[in-house]
RNA sequence: UGUCCCGUGGUGUAAAGGUAGCACCAGAGAUUUUGGUUCUCUUGGUCUAGGUUCGAAUCCUGGCGGGACAACCA
């Protein structure tokens, strides 16, 4: 019943254009029906917010139309690659919720295949060895406006080619000194059809096959026949791969193999940061971030370390759609998800994080009450706990004022307040340092009657603020985490400038708090909301003695 | 100055020739022991000029604008 509805509501929802691609093929039962899509990362640099739209997307396809999904690591370049990557991209992708199952695959399993392969374009006289240095290839690939010329190696006899691939692959040859191409049409307007390299000689040890080869196919060599291995139905990639699907299917083409369908679609920017790879390695080599899980790096082990949840990144790539036009997506839809998530999730808890000292005059010395409080009004199997509550507490700093605009709900001399699940308290006087002008106390009294739950509480007062009773308060580090630059494209930058000219001088800052007591013993990664203020997880960094807080998002604030 | 792709509120994304909708953002109000949440409401859009049609965001043509492609990277 539940499930029956579920699909209704799913198939009422509009398809984006790869989702009717797919079922226009299932109508017409092409691929016998099935779906099959990969995720092919390249082992050398962290995931980042937009592979995990592409995770989403071909994860998400392989579950909506009970087809697969293989996760295969593009490792065709050994000297940039490594096995570090490769094991935080499957942390990445198995953190977000997707599961690859057995289906775990890379590009250098296929070696041998793909050498097959160009053996078979060789011998149809569709290859041949080249070899003129990588200037000159690059010098005679033309222009887009200009056509290019054939290389004079490009008439080599089969066997000459057959001979020559051969001794490329035994190591005879040094770097650079020669290449395979396709032979294709040096006239062609598409550039990518210009006799393009397949291999390239490359004396490096690759992290998986080690020194077994010193031959590599290029990307567009191996990408599309690996998916054809896999028998991959449906090959999604973003757009500036949309110049390269003649070739790849020029690939099947010519080898005479099964046809995967290439599709593109629009990669993902986020305002207020970088996206690229090199960019975000810049960030970590020059120190400008303390390492690629910097709470405020794109990637997706800086988002979890930040606090966000895999199912808010999720219904973020749900939401902010899949098509072909450039986009950029504002930082705060993806704000909007976290918030979304953590306000049905996160335990509400009690911080002061900039701190004044209130003392309620009229309170008695030395005792201390147990104050009930609701531990998630939005959900109330959370139960409720116990704060202490005394004479003496803090307040934030900005929750007084002295000469209060009309505006202001919070305390300020002779106005009452509420203090969250205990009593109202009446401002009567402050005091000052006299050095400094700076307030140092605030002397409050109040209103035995309206604790919390009895019926004077009711008594309508403006505003509610959060404690924490001085006495009990435990100090606690937090990281203030702001966007990482201050231009809301960085990519863009002014002439002479480049985006890291626009890193935001203000995106980390540190800060002692105080914080009731019950969360002392709080774990890694435990996500809290700081009632009024924001939310906040425990950091790898934090230990019972020493307890560290990042600021995951602040509350939204409206006025 | 070639080929290809793309133009819908501020940002995203729907509408497959027939009422331009949804989400975020922004603004207003109600509720609230979080200035949160929740609820209600509001502002605001089809790049442009023609054409086809009873009817065009949608089809056609031109213009304009943006993007991709000239790595032995992916």
């Amino acid at each position: 019943m539940e499930e029956i509805k579920g699909q209704e509501e799913k198939s009422e929802r509009s398809l984006n254009f790869i989702e009717e691609i797919i079922e226009d093929d299932l109508r017409n039962n092409v691929n016998e029906s099935r779906v099959h899509t990969r995720f092919p990362p390249e082992p050398n640099g962290y995931l980042h917010i937009g592979h995990a739209k592409s995770i989403c997307l071909n994860f998400g396809l392989g579950k909506k139309y009970q087809g697969k999904t293989n996760l295969r690591f593009d490792d065709t370049n050994p000297v940039k690659e490594d096995v570090e990557y490769v094991d935080s991209i499957m942390e990445d992708v198995k953190w977000l919720g997707f599961d690859w199952e057995d289906r775990l695959y890379y590009a250098s399993d296929y070696f041998e295949q793909l050498y097959e392969y160009a053996i078979i374009l060789i011998k149809k006289g569709k290859a041949y060895v080249c070899d003129m240095s990588a200037e000159e290839i690059s010098e005679t690939r033309g222009t887009p406006s200009r056509p290019g010329k054939e290389s004079p190696y490009r008439s080599r006899s089969v066997d000459e080619n057959l001979e020559l691939f051969s001794r490329m692959r035994a190591g005879e040859f040094p770097d650079g000194s020669k290449v395979l191409r396709a032979k294709i049409d040096m006239a062609s307007p598409n550039m990518q059809m210009r006799d393009p390299v397949l291999y390239r000689i490359l004396h490096a040890t690759h992290h998986r096959t080690g020194d077994t080869w010193c031959i590599y196919p290029m990307y567009d060599f191996a990408h599309g026949q690996s998916d054809s291995i896999e028998r991959i139905t449906h090959s999604i990639c973003t757009l500036e791969f949309e110049v390269h699907r003649p070739l790849y299917d020029w690939f099947i083409r010519e080898i005479g193999i099964y046809a995967p369908r290439q599709i593109e679609f629009a990669r993902l920017n986020l305002s207020y940061t970088v996206m690229s790879k090199r960019k975000l390695l810049e960030l970590v080599q020059e120190k400008q971030v303390k390492g690629w899980d910097d709470p405020r790096m794109p990637t997706i082990c800086g988002l979890r370390r930040r606090g966000y949840t895999p199912e808010s990144i999720r219904n973020f790539a749900d939401t902010i759609g899949v098509a072909k036009r450039d986009n950029v997506i504002d930082v705060s839809l993806l704000e909007f998800c976290i918030r979304e998530d953590l306000n049905k999730k996160a335990s509400r808890i009690m911080a002061v994080l900039n701190p004044v000292r209130v003392i309620i005059d009229n309170y008695p010395d030395g005792i201390v009450e147990e104050m009930e409080a609701i531990n998630n009004p939005e959900d109330e199997t959370k139960g409720k706990r116990h704060l202490p509550f005394s004479k003496e507490i803090f307040i934030e700093r900005d929750d007084f004022m002295e000469d209060p605009p009309n505006k202001f709900f919070r305390l300020a001399p002779g106005r009452e307040v509420r203090l969250k699940a205990a009593y109202i308290i009446r401002c009567e006087r402050v005091v000052k340092d006299p050095g400094t002008g700076e307030i140092t106390e605030i002397h409050c009294t109040y209103d035995p009657q309206t604790k919390s739950g009895m019926p004077d509480s009711n008594r309508k007062v403006k505003g509610t603020l959060h404690w924490v009773s001085a006495k009990h308060a435990v100090e606690a580090e937090i990281r203030l985490y702001d966007r990482l630059f201050s231009k809301e494209n960085p990519d863009d930058a002014e002439e002479g400038k480049t985006y890291k000219d626009y890193l935001n001088p203000d995106s980390l800052k540190l800060i002692t708090a105080k914080v009731e007591p019950s969360v002392r013993n709080a774990g890694i990664s435990e996500k809290y909301q700081f009632e009024r203020i924001g939310y906040f997880t425990v950091d790898y960094d934090s230990t019972p003695e020493n307890l560290v807080f990042n600021r995951v998002v602040p509350l939204k604030a409206s006025w």
